[in-house]
DNA sequence: GTCTATAACTCGATAGAC
DNA sequence: GTCTATCGAGTTATAGAC
């Protein structure tokens, strides 16, 4: 159960707060009391315990994306087939963004626009053990378990199917007339109906 | 051919640098003053040519998103088969992306943001004719010619593997170690394996 | 620690000379 | 039309009382 905003401490208050306006409005976007207010409190307070705008914007950062990438990293861990990966991940991640639906536009637009400044703490520490994953396929492939694939590509598969849809969600929704709930039923269907798509298409 | 920076007219200046700086900072990163140095004139002269930055982004959003919709809505206009539909898409539109890979993400996260302001006048005056493809993809089934499929699920599909690697550039290249070269040969292959895979899976 | 008040600064916009 | 100079609103950040 999440803390009622009484039990918080200021600190945790603000991050809270931080988190939705920055979600919400992205860095350039936000205002310190924008989150001064989210967060019941005086904009001054911000400074005292996060000394900067940037340095909040940092820990809201980083925090998110620590969450946000992991999972990616699962799909080149862990010891099943290449096919109960891609099914675990696909259903396990959906899941994870639907709680969360503004995480991977917010990310993916201010890496975007930082290129160089956060990518590099995002993943320093992280080892993608790529290596093993490209051996997993090479050895299926052998086997004729699955067909011949350039990794990339289904690497580029997976991602693309999971995390676009909730990137394009105001423009698929305004298409297509759906409200919320419609997308998220949509996006529940999508659990099976992406892992069932990219299986088939590397089968043999 | 693109006319060289002096024989533009002091307004296609504009243009062009607000758009180079609109498209990698967004409405709230980018400044006039980046403005005005990029397309080396005063800061002054720009609101001279445009009112004021609204109306300067507004140009330029509306200028970028009517070259990035419509192919969309050629997806469901057209007078050909519904596999040749997803072929000619797919190699349109990854092409047309290539040559402006910024634009998705730049679109996506302005319409985030402005949910409602923008998205009418982009749409108004387009008839997105969904019921006649809708009536084709029913007819298809019909025939046998495809599997029964949720035309939301369809449409998701393609566009998440034509945009989403692009709107994901930075952190895909970043992940693999592909430098912009590399990542484009790979979207030069996807012309092809997308409309394949797709098509792999609603062909009966 | 938390607040009010205000300093310091950024940036869009305008006035006015040429 | 194009420039320099400057204003004024809005924001981050700090000083200082409690």
């Amino acid at each position: 159960m999440v803390k009622s905003k009484k039990d918080q401490s200021p600190e945790e208050k603000i991050l809270t707060a931080a988190k939705k306006v920055f979600l919400a409005k992205g860095m350039d976007g936000a205002r310190m009391q924008d989150i001064a207010d989210e967060a019941g409190i005086n904009k001054a307070l911000l400074h005292y315990y996060f000394r900067s705008k940037e340095k909040l914007f940092e820990t809201i950062f980083l925090e998110v994306a620590n969450a946000f990438v992991p999972k990616v990293i699962k799909l080149f861990e862990e010891d099943t087939t290449v096919f109960e990966k891609i099914e675990i991940f696909c259903r396990e991640y959906i899941n994870q963004i639907m709680q969360t639906p503004y995480v991977p536009i917010f990310i993916l637009n201010e890496i975007n626009k930082q290129p160089e400044a956060f990518l590099k703490k995002i993943l320093t520490g992280r080892n993608i053990p790529v290596e093993k994953f490209l051996a997993q396929l090479q050895k299926e492939i052998k086997q004729k378990i699955i067909k011949p694939i350039e990794p990339v590509q289904l690497l580029l598969n997976v991602l693309s199917l999971c995390l676009f849809p909730f990137v394009a969600r105001p423009m698929i929704q305004l298409i297509t007339g759906m409200d919320k709930n419609s997308f998220m039923a949509v996006m529940e269907q999508r659990k099976k109906e992406v892992p069932k798509l990219i299986i088939e298409s590397i089968k043999k």
